[in-house]
DNA sequence: GAAACTGATACTCCCGAGGCATCACAGGCA
DNA sequence: TGCCTGTGATGCCTCGGGAGTATCAGTTTC
């Protein structure tokens, strides 16, 4: 709270009284803004008390505009309406550039955070629009150093000296099976077991260094691995094992919810490692609509 | 933070911004607007963010628009006094009262807690004007029930049915005494102490209840008061004791800070208490100008 | 090149908006 | 007339984020 200066109401306040005034029923106006109702009409009721007016009779069957009320409401609709156009404005006016983002990202990125750091980007910055590529991570890695992304979500595994990097998941794989495989029943599993099941893997170039540390968790199992598929994108895997073609390796987190017909298995001792990562360029420092895209990815 | 509707912007950011636009110079636009550079720079940032355009091009010696800066200051600028004009104008407009409460205090209201609720409210509540008396506890109490005063700050001795009520200090009084005063140099004080020493009083009509009680504390102290003078508003007390006329009864909070030539002793054994409360009408309800402002008083 | 000035950052505190549970009251129906 | 349903208000608690203090980092100036 400023200590001297404060506007006596806030936008929230009168884009609630708007959905209150508009539908004269606070339930319904509180639904539609997706808030509680008693948040509404707390909100409602300091406006009033911040404006000195009654806005609304409330007799306990009915809500109806003052004439107060009808006035706010007269001034408030085109002011909001203003208010809501400045960042498509802005946006057009300004750099270009500005207000619009590229972002890659991998199948895992997708299975689990993503959907959420989008969601509340949206919520929060709903002028910057976003341009949503899945991409492999060195496909990411070459993109990002020639600035043709702003930032990307992939699985670093070399140092990558020009990036600044922030990890968001770092998980052992499991193993998804097809439901009837002949281990399926078993709760936890070693890779050793799985020697004679045809794995789907993803194609090599897409992160050389990661493929390699698979094999190396084979070998450490003692086990030649049998690679049936390689597949991209990554969401595919899944129907391959449900197909019964094979298992695939996928983190806790991704399994979740469990698709139909497969089953998902921790795996005890040697197993590679997932890490997911958003990365940028570290310099020049972001601007200001990647900024905000990293604070709230860094934050959910 | 409603979970699904939120401007990408607050009320506060365009202020905020506004001044910087203005002043171009974070540490001037933050002192006036009464916060710290900081608090000034961050939201600032956030706007950006926001926006996902850069404002202000920020060398570390100079501060200047971007063309999206002044785009953004040309839009804010007539927003931002639309929506200023609003509480005048719905106050020109609503039922008359509204936005206007009469509210009467006693002496002891104006040296402790009143100047603070003032400040307070009309931080808040910018939009209402108040109308401020210094009155007796038993003249508020006549016009609070026939319904000429909003609310009150008194001293209540008896219960009052009609009027709801909620204390803001109840401290037991010390005496204020001449600096020359023969006890001025005892730490504290005994009512007996002073049977000699002259008072300086209210007059008994104000609040006849409570001024019975200081002679009642006379007589429990098995003294024979000698009133020198009975002056009012209180605020000339003070001087009475400074000219030496006599002693005066004060609570501890409302002898800070001490006036000079006086001293301030607390009492122990039989002594007024005094008790400010606020009140106001029990019913019918408050109306919102007189909610805000019995909120803003209960918390302060 | 040391000092001064400016805006950004790190850390902590605390207010207040929101959610959940519940209340109080008005109509509707039997 | 009494139960039931629907509505807005209230009490209590949580927690996000805005603000303050202290500090840093980069320019400019003498």
């Amino acid at each position: 709270m400023p200590r001297e200066y404060q506007f006596p109401f806030e936008l929230r306040h009168l884009v609630y009284f708007r959905e209150v005034a508009r539908r004269l029923h606070f339930r319904e106006a509180a639904e539609a803004l997706g808030v509680a109702q008693p948040a509404l009409s707390r909100q409602v009721a300091q406006l009033e008390a911040a404006l000195g007016a009654n806005l609304l009779n409330r007799t306990r069957r009915r809500v109806e505009l003052t004439p107060a009320g009808k006035l706010l409401l007269e001034r408030a609709e085109p002011l909001l309406r203003s208010l809501h156009a400045i960042p498509r404005e802005l946006r057009a006016t300004a750099g270009g550039e500005v207000g619009h983002l590229r972002v890659a990202f991998t199948g895992l990125a997708m299975a689990t955070v993503l959907p959420g750091i989008l969601r509340e980007f949206h919520r929060k910055h709903p002028g910057i629009k976003l341009e949503l590529n899945e991409s492999p991570t060195s496909s990411q890695l070459v993109a990002l150093e020639a600035g043709e992304l702003a930032c990307g979500f992939f699985h670093p595994d070399a140092p990558t000296p020009a990036l600044a990097t922030r990890t968001l998941l770092h998980e052992k794989n499991g193993v998804l099976l097809p439901a009837g495989h002949p281990r399926a029943k078993a709760r936890v599993l070693r890779l050793r077991d799985l020697a004679d099941t045809p794995f789907v893997l993803f194609p090599r170039a897409h992160n050389p260094g990661f493929y390699d540390r698979v094999l190396a968790a084979f070998a450490a199992a003692g086990v030649a691995p049998r690679i049936a598929e390689e597949v991209w994108p990554r969401a595919n895997a899944t129907g391959l094992v449900r197909a019964g073609v094979g298992a695939t390796f996928m983190t806790p987190s991704e399994a979740q919810p469990l698709p139909p017909e497969v089953v998902f298995r921790p795996l005890t001792g040697p197993a590679p490692e997932s890490r997911l990562v958003i990365g940028w360029r570290a310099s020049p420092p972001p601007e200001p609509a990647l900024a905000a895209f990293l604070a709230v990815a860094s934050r959910t």
